[in-house]
DNA sequence: CCAATATCTCTAATTACGTCA
DNA sequence: TTTGACGTAATTAGAGATATT
């Protein structure tokens, strides 16, 4: 699975740097700030001051209670705080279930609760709140700057758009899934056009081979005239259907494929471990797809290839 | 040191709400 | 006004990693 990022991705946030002006400091250790945390800094000083306009006294209000329930580091080095409810949880020992905690964080009990949610029923109904569109726009600059999340950064984040952190969470782990989606579209489409052009070529060639074949049965006397020489003989390839000229005078055909001791550059790996024939690399997914280890790091491209 | 347990975060699949044509 | 499609927030289940006991 995906290795835990955490250490690399650490702000190094000091909560304790969101002040009531609605300001991020962020701060690490050596004094420089992370391009995550000067992203955010920046993104959210513009959106936010267009949002704080309209409703900054609410939000201070909500803010100064979230810093209030927000602390991660009061639970030690080690151990992250998703929820203030979790951590609230744990500070005083309650042995409860993650889902039971989860249960109190959805309802809302003893959290941070949003606007939305002040207007929600209380009867436990799923009330699916509605990004604005500025949260929207942080969120989104935040995860071109990184697809995942530490906790600090999480919790920096929900506090300064007056979220839940695991509403942040939430958006992150949605916003992951649709870009992957949206990467395996634009690969299926590119697989699908690989195909359309593969028959093409495949329709080309067995015309060519019918050619040759015609070609060949129409000159019978240039072949009667060497009885003893099947040179001539025409051979395709099994694997990529090229043909070839066989050399049955030692009884060994010409190598479409020279076997594993081939060079490097002869064959390539494919993804699934099979060996792809050097001639055969006009489809070049066969060789770059072995570097998109993970989606993550695929970026969604559009590839030229037509 | 090792096993059991707890907790966290992740992905994948799914559900359900809000919006819009 | 109703309805179906669509986008997306939220939920659930399960797995892997790590810290604690």
């Amino acid at each position: 699975m995906m290795p835990h990022q955490s250490s690399s991705l650490d702000l190094g946030l000091s909560l304790g740097g969101l002040t009531s002006q609605g300001s991020l400091s962020s701060s690490t250790t050596s004094g420089a700030i992370s391009p995550w945390a000067a992203a955010l800094t920046s993104v959210v000083g513009d959106v936010m001051a267009r949002r704080d306009a309209h409703a900054h006294a609410h939000a201070q209000h909500q803010h100064a209670a979230a810093a209030a329930m927000m602390d991660p580091d009061h639970r030690g080095a080690m151990r992250a705080s998703t929820s203030p409810d979790s951590a609230a949880a744990l500070s005083s020992g309650d042995s409860s279930s993650k889902r039971d905690r989860e249960l109190l964080e959805r309802t809302g009990s003893g959290g941070v609760r949003s606007d939305e949610e002040d207007g929600a029923d209380g009867a436990g109904g799923r009330k699916k709140l509605r990004l604005s569109k500025d949260q929207a726009a942080v969120l989104e600059e935040c995860f071109k700057t990184h697809s995942t999340l530490n906790p600090k950064q999480k919790v920096a984040l929900a506090n300064r758009l007056g979220l839940r952190p695991r509403q942040v969470e939430v958006w992150f782990q949605n916003r992951r899934a649709r870009t992957k989606l949206k990467q395996t579209e634009v690969d299926c489409e590119y697989l699908k056009r690989w195909c359309e052009r593969l028959a093409d070529e495949n329709k080309r060639l067995e015309k060519e081979l019918a050619d040759l074949r015609a070609l060949k049965a129409a000159a019978p006397s240039s072949a009667a005239a060497q009885p003893a020489s099947p040179a001539a003989t025409l051979t395709m390839c099994p694997s990529c259907r090229r043909v070839a000229a066989a050399n049955h005078q030692h009884q060994k055909q010409q190598q479409c494929h020279p076997k594993s001791n081939a060079s490097p550059a002869a064959a390539a790996v494919t993804a699934a471990g099979s060996v792809v024939p050097s001639h055969c690399q006009f489809f070049p997914a066969a060789v770059d797809r072995t570097a998109q280890s993970s989606w993550n790091a695929a970026p969604l491209v559009t590839r030229e290839l037509f």
